[in-house]
DNA sequence: ATGGCTATGCGACAAATTGTCTCAGGTATA
DNA sequence: TATACCTGAGACAATTTGTCGCATAGCCAT
């Protein structure tokens, strides 16, 4: 695909990715960059705002929990850098509590992991009130969702099916089952 | 903390609550009137407007799900007629996606159901940046990742509860079972 | 106003999925 | 070895879903 990219006077909107996973980083910079987006990385907050202060980008995807750090404070930063700059926070440890907190912060839209670009970008397009105009891509079915987010806790803890059931809050002989079946595609 | 009234001549600052449930109000309204607020109860959006068209109250509480009707709505329109009121939203079917849009809309802040009324007078208190917001520790549990996930959609989809099924690719008689229900607390 | 189309709430019953309990190993550690 | 985990799996009850059906309501074009 085109990369061309020249960091500042790209023709590409810059969207700067901060999240400590490098591996999402990644995953998700060449989702982006094949929808036409100039692509930064950051795996801390310094790191981030180094970057920013540079040359602030005009959307940014901010991971709540950086480290030891919150993406909250960033999201507060990178709005007094630029308040246009759109920012879409995501999070694999969603609260109601940190959402209310991003948006007042100024985040343009919060959403819970996993989630796949299609949500991200329909994420930043949003606007308050009616806002659903596009909603082109297919969600997940929850059935799906589901798995994608079992997969993530399972790894997370080694594989151990006991602990995952427990943190997820469903009987380990479901567990069993669930992982048993499906590798399930919609 | 609590400022001293200026739109009307009573001397306590003035509360609107909007919720369908009358115990509720009551039950409400008598504590906060034992807090120093002048209380008006309204059960469904329009009473809510015409009673906020006559004297816009300096504080609310408006309850999400209003029969058929979203607070949501009201929440905006009390904005309009007074972007100083400080709103805060309540509500048994607590979300993100519904968190996100009370806050964009100008909701003072977003709780979920059962609360007492010390939270709720926090809560009108409350200021961006400072509360200790605990990033929560654990993972959502995998059904309150699905109830997230089913509200979101929905909001995308302006509550339309069939569209969603679809999407969701479930069946509608099994989303409509899923919304009647509370979310778990986890 | 009448028909066509869609959304919604809800009852009923069968089909499928979960919760529970239970065993029988496996592995690591004090 | 005893203790404390983890794991897979059978059996059966308890719940939840899938399916149908039906009545009601709003919208729109004829």
């Amino acid at each position: 695909m085109i990369e061309p990219s020249l960091s500042d006077n790209s023709e590409y909107p810059s969207l700067l990715i901060v999240d400590d996973d490098e591996v999402f980083c990644d995953v998700l910079s060449k989702a982006l960059t094949k929808r036409g987006f100039s692509i930064t990385c950051a795996h801390t907050i310094d790191d981030a705002l180094n970057l920013a202060e540079t040359s602030t980008p005009e959307y940014a995807i901010v991971d709540l929990k950086l480290s030891s750090e919150s993406g909250l404070v960033l999201v507060e930063k990178l709005r007094n850098l630029d308040p246009g700059t759109r920012i879409v926070m995501l999070t694999g440890y969603a609260s109601i509590a940190t959402a209310v907190e991003a948006i007042k912060l100024g985040a343009t839209h919060y959403l819970a992991k996993p989630v796949d670009a299609d949500e991200i970008m329909a994420a930043f397009e949003r606007t308050v009130g009616e806002a659903n105009i596009p909603i082109s891509a297919h969600p997940l079915s929850v059935g799906r969702l589901e798995w994608e987010y079992i997969q993530r806790i399972l790894t997370e803890n080694d594989n151990n099916i006991s602990v995952t059931a427990r943190i997820l809050n469903m009987h380990r002989r479901t567990l069993q089952r669930k992982l048993a079946k499906r590798p399930l595609r919609e």
